[in-house]
DNA sequence: CGGGATCCGCATAGATACTG
DNA sequence: CAGTATCTATGCGGATCCCG
């Protein structure tokens, strides 16, 4: 690590950090290609206005590819591009730390989630 | 990929995510261990309110440890606990994948972020 | 010294309506 | 259908004050 390294850091969970972003290229990861529309029945509770703008961003990066059909009424398309496939592994790493996190973290304080989800319920 | 990685992504993102958090670690990694007062002073900006907020995050997720010193006036020291140590992988590839990345978004629209610098300089 | 409590402002998300 | 525009709401970060 050396004294950038924040930023770089940064840099990259801005990619993937947005309430949404996740969510967004797991569809498309899983689905291959996805309309506007598809996309935002596949995300439940998600805005137009919201998944515009981080498709717009993921675009941005060169990770979503947008393929725009000149119809009416219009067709967009989303997939991940070429480029934007070479993220799987990282985020193969950040799921699969992810994962044994939650199990460390059920060690330690027990795994009380379950039950609060129980209590919640009762009410 | 299964159909809930993305839960455990965004877990995991939750630990590195926050606008200080990075930073924070950095300073814990880099220097060992750091009284409250001297990580504020390597952070400038933060206020107490912050850092106390992301350290009690980092503590409940056992990446940072807190000893506290019972004396007046009081003393607490922060470090990354042994579990913690174990995310550097992790670090270590979100961090690679930023960098190499910074350098994609470079080809593709031209490094006009440093002349970027130069203009604000210029002012 | 290392916080906690409180108040405030702003950015950002959500809801709704409109459009090519 | 795939957005944009506009308005509103809320929640987070910052500032300030207080306390053991």
């Amino acid at each position: 690590m050396d004294d950038h390294d924040n930023c770089k850091i940064e840099t990259a969970l801005e990619i993937l950090v947005g309430k949404w972003k996740p969510i967004i290229l797991y569809q498309l990861f899983t689905n291959g290609t996805l309309r506007f529309s598809e996309l935002q029945k596949s995300i439940p509770g998600i805005t137009k206005k919201m998944l515009t703008a981080q498709l717009r961003e993921l675009e941005y990066h060169d990770i979503v590819h947008r393929k725009v059909y000149l119809q009416i009424p219009p067709k967009v398309e989303y997939s991940i591009t070429e480029y934007g496939q070479g993220i799987t592994p990282l985020i193969q790493s950040i799921s699969e730390w992810g994962q044994s996190h939650v199990k460390h973290l059920a060690e330690i304080y027990g795994d009380d989630r379950i039950l609060k989800k129980t209590v919640e319920v009762q009410d």
